[in-house]
DNA sequence: TCTGGGGTCCTGTTCCGC
DNA sequence: TCTGGCGGAACAGGACCC
């Protein structure tokens, strides 16, 4: 039965921190930039202790936790200690999917003991990168993934749709993927509290409060049916680049040259990658936090940064924010075809 | 006490050409 | 020539994920 397993590393970045700076284990550590705006990355399971999670700001975990030691975050070294593990899954399984730099989905199917090659696989990854890791498996991606976070950290968790179903049968909605806050908060006023409330829901109901397609789409979460099916190739749609002040800015002239300069740096990566791209937008975050787009299509694809920041100047002289902004950002969509991503091995072929 | 950066996908609206 | 309907492309916003 069970043909997906769910691989994540345990508090990936403070894990890599803490296998650099040994003497840091047993403290409550959190990867966070530094800045009076910055949120914690990732904070070891030390310092959850004391409340402290992932996207929280970095100066409420302070005051949570005043004596925890914060590291800034290197993505050099995470990139790399994510190759090590991915390179270990991939000899032990030929199709993955991988999920950003710490999760991945493997394909069990034809293995002669999937679950010893999974214990294996999480031995080998440890004496090799140093690195806890847990497993979720399950006849399907969403079983695996909330299998893996269930025993969460070393946790190693087999289970069919039905035990899925009936193990977490009273647990919030939100604990499944796809199931945001908002969702959960809509739910809540449809006095809908639990996965076995939404799986029992009538279709009809959840129709009409979250429509044609996402209605259908929660009951099936609830459910834990889904597909099995892995992305073995994942090409980038977009590329983007923003930054957020310390302080929010008013003055046009400033944003005007930092936008300039997100271009700039955004045009770099891809004419790294030799990519092109037809689409240029915007992002502005005012002090309120409300957040504005705005998108132009070019006649020819370009990583030109006189271009792309030609085209986004444009566009946030028309938008002209009537408030100072906290948050400004350059995207390039739209992408020529065939262009190499750096990872690619199998390219889909142009006609 | 406010809320990062890098993405994906979906939905509703608007516009344009046939 | 005018109007109407339709479908696709582009755009904007929102929810969600790591």
């Amino acid at each position: 039965m069970a043909a997906i397993a769910h691989l994540d590393v345990d508090a990936f970045y403070a894990s890599v921190e803490l296998q650099r700076r040994p003497q840091l284990r047993g403290l409550p550590v959190i990867v966070s930039g530094s800045g009076p705006r910055a949120v914690v990355t990732t904070a070891s399971y030390e310092a959850r202790r004391f409340g402290i999670g992932s996207a929280m700001p970095t100066a409420r975990a302070r005051r949570l936790c005043p004596e925890a030691v914060l590291v800034a975050p290197d993505f050099a070294a995470y990139r790399e200690a994510s190759q090590a593990v991915m390179a270990l899954v991939r000899r032990a399984v030929q199709r993955v999917e991988v999920v950003g730099l710490d999760e991945a989905y493997l394909d069990l199917e034809g293995l002669v003991a999937p679950r010893a090659a999974m214990r294996r696989l999480v031995g080998d990854v440890r004496a090799a990168t140093g690195l806890d890791c847990s497993i979720g498996i399950g006849p399907n991606r969403l079983v695996a993934k909330v299998a893996s976070d269930a025993e969460k950290p070393r946790g190693f968790v087999v289970l069919t749709r039905e035990q899925a179903c009936a193990r977490f049968a009273e647990h919030a909605p939100g604990l499944v993927p796809g199931i945001g806050p908002k969702t959960v908060a809509r739910l809540q006023r449809l006095g809908i509290t639990t996965l076995r409330a939404l799986a029992a829901t009538p279709v009809d109901t959840l129709v009409a409060a979250f429509g044609a397609r996402h209605g259908p789409e929660l009951q099936r979460r609830a459910s834990f049916r889904g597909s099995a099916e892995l992305t073995l190739v994942r090409t980038a749609v977009s590329e983007s680049r923003e930054t957020t002040f310390d302080a929010d800015i008013a003055d046009a002239a400033r944003l005007e040259a930092i936008l300039s300069d997100l271009a700039g740096q955004l045009c770099e990566r891809l004419a790294r990658q030799d990519r092109r791209g037809r689409n240029v937008a915007i992002k502005v975050r005012l002090d309120d936090f409300t957040t504005v787009t705005r998108a132009r299509t070019i006649a020819a694809a370009t990583n030109d940064p006189a271009v792309v920041g030609e085209v986004a100047l444009g566009l946030l002289r028309e938008y002209a924010p009537a408030r100072p902004v906290r948050l400004l950002g350059v995207r390039v969509a739209a992408f020529e075809a065939g262009a190499a991503q750096p990872d690619d091995d199998q390219l889909a072929l142009p006609l």
